[in-house]
RNA sequence: GGGCGCAUAGCUCAGCUGGGAGAGCGCUUGCCUUACAAGCAAGAUGUCGGCGGUUCGAGCCCGUCUGCGCCCACCA
């Protein structure tokens, strides 16, 4: 194999390849073992019906960095990955796919429907997980898992029969939100509210002994037909005398009461309120309280039903509009005013939602709850950041009973069987024969399926093997962290807590990470229906999937939204590039050479600079990368390669690397390769596929993915060398600058005469000096008396160079630069001296500040000094 | 109605527990210097939204106001 690298770094040419090497080594599956310590993330399974989008992308990266770092650092670290039936979303997905067929799903039966279900989980499903990989996602495929697989189902079988066996699942007659477009129920949280402009009827009900009428305000006037009373506050003394007279409802030969309950209040609207138990979650839970009829006059699929008099099958818009006209003609509207209001409408389909009553599946929430709420409380689980826990009690806290009975096909069917007989339901973990009451024969399944939530909730668990006690389970749960967008906490965070506390008798993971999502340039939401996505597939062709990675990850605070736009992607392209080149160096200067072990050499003061850099970064990459920090982390990675490794250290070696001094140039080239190691390693976890493949030339292993994250070590702590360092890369930037300044040609060679008391850091340094700020030659002098040419001064702390430029010196020039200098000093030497003159500061600030301050106002009193002696002189 | 977030350089955003304001892009100037022009070097640019408070010290903590965004609730 050639140790050479191409000019330029090409993705496409080696990513692919290096995750098949991955993947078939068995690299990404962890062993179940006691003297390692776990540490899992269950990733949040894609729903089968798409293509990988950005926020996949966002997620899973974050997800894979967080994994491959604790793999480095020696956990047994799993990545269960798997998908989602995503029963509603694909059920609608088909529907609509065989509509483009001419095929209803009814015409091809439940069988035949779950036939094709299943073809297209096969096709899709496929998909997503392919992209995953595109991606770098170092997840354990052999664990793979499937909402509706055997094990999963299982699962929810257990899960179901259990609750039911303590009285925590109930079927009943309630309120519940229904989509009139995918026929079937929805829990609170798959309801979205938009805002409407609408109207508020005002419509006459008059009373049925002829003494007028009664005003009641309305949004939704199709309603009314199912109207069962007139609803006034007890107290309001405009209606006192006539709650319990009865008034006729227009448009239909039926009267209805008028009640008094205290929901309803006097100052809004009218002060009275038409009543519609079966339409309304409050006029339900006031038809409860007075024990009213239930008239239902909206069907399931959105027409009016048989209870609507003249507007028997209209569609609700058709019945809203005809109503109103008639109303109108026959004198019952008192007045039409606009009104902004919000309406509930389908997660899916965006249809607006219908509430009616209808007999569903529910899972009574309130015992399950409480312990939810209490290990968020008491620190067992946390959010991070901490501020999403207020979501999470605002949901929890408030929880009503879910409602998981969906009227689709596509899920897990809710295992209970009816008796046609006795009327009895059997719920059962195996197919029950008979009814267990009556013991009739005569007994059929429940046609529903359960909403794709419950199964989701049960992941951290099911995936292990659920309910058997497997010794993944045993060693995996509870798993670690959980990363996921705020915008699923209700739906399945909070879902997953409580489940994996009532069924394993634990919290399922300890951390949920919350991210924020990716939008557009403009800051838009990305959609399908705005067009404005960008697909992170084709991203990859172009730029890799490390830049991608690095992109979605580099400066973003956690849990803020990301506005992404492709031209993102270049300077990360451009810094991997950096990477690339720097490798290349390496390896064209290594090449053939037989390395010293870094042990059995005298350091230099440059390695010493870098080996402490290293140190320092490594230090603070752990700690950034185990809080999950992963903006700062890949924000200092970059600063840190970049700025340090490739913009000085790499130019520190090249007088050695070039230079005569064999053994020296085989110990400076042993720490290049070791510095470029431990760099490699440090950005692994960010950028997989780029480290790897460099790995593969400038590596001393199998996989960069199971070396050792670089840690803090005590051996690599430099200060002295440090210091030093830092001042002469202080001293050759001044050089340059000063050159700049003076429109120095960068081929022209100067010559530098230094006064200093430290003639220590410029002679071992010198070669760096002369390289690095284009000099030649340097000499000590006492003073500047010792030179004949006209020259220009540079001053730090130590040192005072001074530099003979002959004509180029233009003497006014001179004098406005270090005037500026001199003001600059002496507003800095203000300061310092107000601090240190401040006895509240003097005594409570740390002692190593005030000390820092004290050097700081020598050092730049002995610089304004040399400066005023300069100018002097000019 | 309740809660949360954001407001920092022309643009996009960092800034961890309070201790002299940063990055990328863009802009100006000069360079093809044997890793890299997807590059190198040097530079310019900020009443850290307003006001008040705490503190020796505030972009950061507290209060308040303004503007933008989000979530929950759903008074018909």
């Amino acid at each position: 194999m050639s140790n050479e690298l191409a000019k330029n770094f090409e993705p496409k040419s080696f990513e692919e390849a290096l995750y098949k090497k991955w993947e078939t080594s068995g690299y990404f599956t962890p062993d179940v073992d006691p003297n390692k310590e776990p540490f899992c993330i269950m990733m949040p399974p894609p729903n089968i019906t798409g293509q990988l989008h950005m926020g996949h992308a966002l997620t899973y990266t974050i997800q894979d960095i967080i994994i491959r770092h604790k793999r480095m650092l020696g956990y047994s670290a799993l990545w269960l990955p798997g998908t989602d039936h995503a029963s509603i979303a694909t059920e609608v997905k088909i529907v609509d796919m065989l509509a483009k067929e001419g095929i209803t799903k009814e015409s091809l039966g439940r069988e035949g429907f779950l036939k094709r279900a299943y073809e297209w989980k096969e096709t899709y499903g496929g998909q997503i997980v392919r992209q995953l990989r595109r991606l770098g996602s170092s997840c354990d495929w052999t664990k793979e898992a499937f909402t509706m697989d055997k094990q999963c189902s299982k699962a929810v079988v257990e899960v179901f029969v259990r609750l039911y066996e303590k009285g925590l699942i109930y079927q009943g007659d309630r309120m519940i939100n229904w989509c009139p477009s995918c026929l079937t129920a929805l829990s609170d949280a798959e309801v979205e509210y938009e805002n409407q402009q609408s109207h508020l009827w005002h419509i006459r009900y008059p009373y049925v002994d002829g003494s007028g009428y009664i005003v009641v305000a309305t949004t939704r006037p199709e309603t009314m037909l199912g109207d069962v009373a007139v609803a006034v506050n007890p107290n309001d003394k405009k209606y006192i005398d006539k709650i319990g007279k009865l008034l006729k409802l227009p448009l239909t030969d039926r009267e209805i009461p008028v009640i008094a309950d205290d929901y309803v209040e006097s100052s809004f609207g009218t002060g009275a309120v038409k009543i519609t138990p079966a339409h309304d979650p409050n006029d339900f839970e006031i038809g409860l309280r007075h024990d009213l009829e239930i008239v239902k006059v909206i069907a399931d699929d959105g027409t009016m039903n048989e209870n609507a008099f003249a507007y028997v099958n209209l569609s609700r818009e058709e019945a809203r509009d005809k109503i109103v006209k008639d109303l109108e003609s026959l004198g019952y509207i008192e007045k039409i005013e606009d009104y902004e209001h919000n309406v509930g409408c389908c997660y899916r389909c965006h249809t607006t939602i219908e509430p009616i009553v209808s007999k569903q599946w529910f899972v009574s929430m309130e015992q399950l709850a409480q312990p939810a709420i209490e290990v968020v409380k008491d620190g067992s689980v946390s959010f991070i950041p901490e501020r999403f826990s207020k979501i999470y009690f605002n949901w929890m806290e408030n929880i009503k009973d879910w409602c998981i009975s969906r009227q689709l096909w596509w899920g897990h069917r809710i295992p209970a069987w009816h008796c046609k007989d006795c009327g009895h339901i059997t719920v059962s973990r195996q197919v029950p024969d008979k009814c267990e009451k009556c013991n009739s024969l005569n007994i059929y399944q429940d046609e529903d399926v359960l909403d794709t939530w419950f199964s989701s909730a049960l992941w951290p668990f099911s995936t292990l093997g659920f309910p058997n006690q497997t010794k993944e389970l045993e060693y995996f749960y509870p798993t670690n962290v959980l990363v996921t967008g705020y915008d699923i906490i209700f739906f399945w965070v909070a879902r997953m807590i409580f489940s994996g506390i009532e069924n394993m008798g634990k919290f399922p993971f300890s951390e949920v990470l919350i991210h924020g999502i990716v939008r557009d340039a403009l800051g838009r939401k990305m959609s399908k229906s705005l067009g404005n996505g960008i697909d992170p597939i084709m991203l990859i062709e172009k730029y890799g999937a490390d830049v991608l990675r690095f992109s979605l990850c580099m400066g973003v605070a956690p849990g803020a939204d990301i506005r992404f736009s492709e031209d993102k992607m270049e300077p990360i392209r451009n810094f991997l590039n950096k990477l690339w080149n720097a490798s290349r160096y390496t390896l064209m200067n290594i090449e053939g050479l037989d390395l010293p072990k870094l042990e059995t050499f005298e350091l230099s003061n440059i390695d010493k600079w870098m080996l402490n850099k290293l140190n320092e970064v490594s230090n603070e990459l752990n700690k950034n990368l185990n809080s999950y920090d992963l903006g700062i982390a890949s924000a200092k990675l970059y600063d840190f390669i970049w700025g340090e490794v490739c913009d000085w250290y790499i130019e520190f070696t090249k007088p050695t690397i070039y230079g005569e001094n064999e053994e020296l140039k085989l110990n400076t080239l042993a720490v290049l390769k070791f510095v470029m190691q431990q760099s490699l390693k440090l950005l692994h976890p960010f950028a997989p596929f780029i480290t790897e493949e460099i790995w593969q030339k400038l590596g001393d292993s199998e996989t960069i993915m199971n070396t050792n994250f670089p840690v803090f070590n005590k051996a690599f702590s430099f200060k002295k060398e440090h210091e030093q360092i830092e001042h002469l890369k202080e001293i050759i930037k001044a050089i340059r600058n000063l050159r700049a300044q003076m429109d120095v040609e960068p081929s022209r060679k100067v010559k530098l005469y230094v006064n200093t008391k430290s003639k220590d850091l410029i002679a071992l340094n010198s070669t760096y000096i002369e390289r690095l700020a284009g000099c030649s030659g340097i000499e000590f002098v006492d003073s500047s008396d010792e030179l004949n040419d006209k020259f220009a001064t540079i001053v730090t702390s130590v040192v005072q160079i001074y530099i003979p430029l002959g004509d180029l010196i233009d003497v006014a020039k001179e004098f406005e630069r270090l005037d500026l200098e001199i003001g600059k000093l002496n507003k800095e030497i203000q300061r310092g001296k107000s601090m240190l003159s401040n006895q509240g500061f003097i005594s409570k600030a740390p002692q190593h500040l005030v000390e820092v301050e004290r050097k700081k106002l020598a050092d730049n009193k002995d610089k304004l000094e040399k400066l005023l002696i300069r100018r002097a002189e000019l």
